[in-house]
Order: structure tokens, then sequence, then C-alpha cells
DNA sequence: TGGAATAATATTGTCGACAATATCGTGGAG
DNA sequence: CTCCACGATATTGTCGACAATATTATTCCA
């Protein structure tokens, strides 16, 4: 029942000393992959040692994290992951809500014929995933659908801020998918907005992506509550 | 025309020496106001002297803006104020659109009756400053209008988003309403969205505060292309 | 005079040492 | 045995010095 993480590529990082940026992005992954749970402290020293960078670099990199919401800094008690209560858990999904609908309609109006394709290719891929039961792979495809949509809406501004929302929710998605009977519901939910996008119909497909949406997040704090007994 | 922008309260920072938070807060609100304009660069030098901050800080402190996609750094060339180009903005604008939507909603949904109070007394100080013709002082009530509908609404993730998108335009945005024109359709608009809201039509209040932000945008880009005549 | 090479300056990047604080462990008093 | 005080350790915060790079000024030659 308990997730299995996708392996991150090949850290700790190789021979040259890594950049801040680097260093960001080796955090940030390992956060997103589950490997730095929420509420886990990141001692300067540990990453060091795990990535050779320097502890400036370190520093800059936890600072910068922080500006980007995934971190926390206590003063003399260093970083560490953010963690989202169920209520926070709730707003994300809200605002998921109001942003994916957008950028739902706006794919339907204005995604090229390239973007187009690529969403019924990913569905197709998707439809199989059901069929044969994998739902580790259908959650990493469920990620390039949304994101797909969302970046073919030509918005990078809520691209980002997706991005931003998705963080602390990551693994929790995953885990959602291990219910059969919700991944299924997913499934017909995007089936059905691919042909609202076909069609040419935004609001309807607006309307449809902020249901699915809500769904999920109904789904997701069932898990919770399931969890917590 | 040009705007006279607010004073910001006492800066340089007081005589002890700012922390690294306080120093990204001072940078945050001068460029907010207009003091820092988008391009111009932040040399540390110069901050140092400003805040009286030590230079370690300074740099943490640009790294965090980094981070909250307020200034951009580029190795060796240090950090600058990131400029928005019309795209962006048009894209901010449909970000802004879809988050306050759903916070009116919301708002409508489900604020205290102290937050719809503070509502009304906000709209009838709104409409005083309609009346006397103060759109300075309407541009700051404004920004307080449109904070405590997403505040009400008792969204705290949207709340930041939000935050984050309107700092590169707030400049922008108090412009806007040295035309009489649009300072009285916006005041009209958002008397309306009051009536909405207390009559509890919360669908409708949503319908109405995107159509406000969508012609918030029309209005900005129509006083961009006067300026680039 | 114009322009390219070069030197001088300004600015940012990096590192290491030390200070400040928190956390953990130990021992003693009740 | 429990709790508190105190010291030892671990961790983070701060500063200054110097290196790397960019920017500006100067020189020299055609």
């Amino acid at each position: 029942m308990s997730p299995t993480p996708i392996d991150p590529p090949a850290l700790p990082l190789p021979g040259t000393a890594p950049n801040g940026t680097e260093v960001a992005n080796w955090i940030r992954q390992r956060i997103r992959t589950g490997r730095f749970v929420p509420g886990q402290r990141l001692v300067e020293v540990d990453i060091i040692r795990q990535t050779g960078a320097s502890r400036t670099k370190v520093r800059e990199a936890l600072k910068r994290l922080e500006g980007e919401g995934l971190v926390a800094i206590e003063e003399f008690r260093g970083a560490s992951v953010r963690s989202a209560t169920i209520e926070e858990v709730r707003q994300i999904y809200r605002a998921r809500m109001a942003l994916e609908g957008i950028s739902a309609g706006d794919f339907a109006r204005y995604a090229s014929a390239q973007d187009r394709q690529r969403l019924i290719d990913l569905q197709a891929e998707l439809d199989l995933c059901v069929e044969q039961r994998l739902p580790d792979k259908f959650g990493r495809l469920n990620g390039e659908w949304h994101r797909l949509i969302v970046e073919g809406s030509g918005n990078l501004q809520i691209a980002e801020l997706l991005q931003r929302l998705n963080v602390p929710i990551h693994r929790l998605l995953f885990e959602s998918f291990y219910d059969e009977q919700r991944l299924r519901t997913a499934n017909a939910d995007h089936r059905a907005m691919v042909d609202l996008i076909m069609a040419g119909d935004a609001d309807g497909a607006e309307a449809a992506m902020r249901r699915h949406v809500e769904a999920g997040f109904h789904t997701l704090s069932a898990i919770e509550s399931e969890f917590y007994r």
C-alpha cells in the first residue's frame, strides 16, 4: 500500500562541485519524490556530504527554497521541509481548481494542433494503464497529463504557480491511485475532458476540470481520515 | 500623470542591524512602490549602505527574492528587478481572474459577519473617493478591497499566490485609476459585486469578479499601447 | 580619429574561521 | 525515580578576506 517512490536519477551529484541552483533542484526533487518528507529537518552538513557542495551554496539553496515556500527556516534551528495540514491541502486544491479550470478552457481555445495530438496520445497511454492496473505508471502519466493541459494553454505564470502548489501534495497524489475505483473514475474524467476539448467546448472543459480536481480532494481527504483512524 | 509613489514608512531602517528577512521586506516594498523599477540593478553595496545590513544578509535576501520571482540573479552580474512583458502581464491577469473569481465566490459563501461589514464600510469609502476624485486614495483602498475579498474567503494559499502575482503590476494598477472613466466603472463593478455577495449569490459574484479583472487588464493594455505610441 | 588591446576598477562569488544558539547527555538533589 | 541545573556537543549565524569575473578607463597603433 505504501507508494514506491520513483527512483530519482543518479544522485548524489556528479563530480563537479554543484552550483547553488543545482543544489536547490536536488533538494526540490527529493522533496517531490518523498525522500525528504514534510517536517524533516534539512541539516546543512548532511546535504554537503550528499551533494559535495560547499556550505555557502547549500545555504543559498535553502534560502531560495524558503522563498519558493518549500522549506521553512527557523533562526538557529535550521531548515525543514514545510508540511501541509489537511486544511492547507484543501486550500491548495481550491487554488488548483481555479487555475487548472482556466487552463483547461484555454487549452480548448488556444492549444496547438501538436499539443492536442499529444493529449490524445497521452490519454491512450492512460487508458492502457487502467486496463493493465499500473497505478504507479498511471500516477506518473497523470502528472504529465495535467502538466500538458497547463503548458499547452500557454500561460507560464499559471504553470509556475501550479508547480509550486503541487510539490507538497505530490506524494499524496500517487497514493490516491492505489484505490482502483478512484483510478477508474479519474481516468473517465480525463477522457470526458479530452472529448470536450476536442469538441472546442472551452466552458465545458473548464467546468469538468473543476469537478475533477474537487473530486480528487475528496478522495484525498478520505484517505487521510482512513489513515488517522 | 505620473503616479506619486506612496511614501514608504521611515526607511532607511532603524538603528539595529536588520535581519535577512527585514532586508527582503525592505527591497520588496521599494519594488512595490516603484522606487526600484523593473530592470534596475540591485547592487549589494548600495543596499548595504541604505539598510545598514551586512553583505551576507543582503545576499540572503536577494536569494530569497529570487525564489519569490521578484528579482533575477545572473552569475557575476548580480541581481536586478524582474521586469514583466505585456504578455506576462496578460498571463498574470488571467491567473488573477481565476483566483480572485474563486475568492469572491467563497467570500459570499463563507465570510464572517465581521468581514462582510468591513466590506460594506470599505465600499462606502471607495464611493467617497470617486465623488471627491481622489485617484491615489482610490488606488490604495482598491488594493485593500481586493485583499479583503481574498482574505475573507479564508484561503491563505490563494492569498499568498495573489500577493506574489500583484507585485510586478502594482504600479500599473495605480496608474490606471488616473483615468476618471476607468475609476468610475471599476467602482461600479465593486458595488455590484458587494450587492451580489450580500445577496448570497456566490456564482454571480465569481462571474462578476472575473469580468472585473478582465476589464482591468483591457484598461491596462490600452494604457500600455498609449505609452508606447 | 577610431578601434583594439590592455590595465584599472567595481562587483560578485567562494571559502574558512569563529560566534551564537540550540540540543543532547550527565550527574546530583530531593 | 524524577526533575532540574549544568556542561558537552551539534548546528546554525555572521563576518572578513580573497578569488573570479565583469565593467570601465586608458593607452597605443594604424
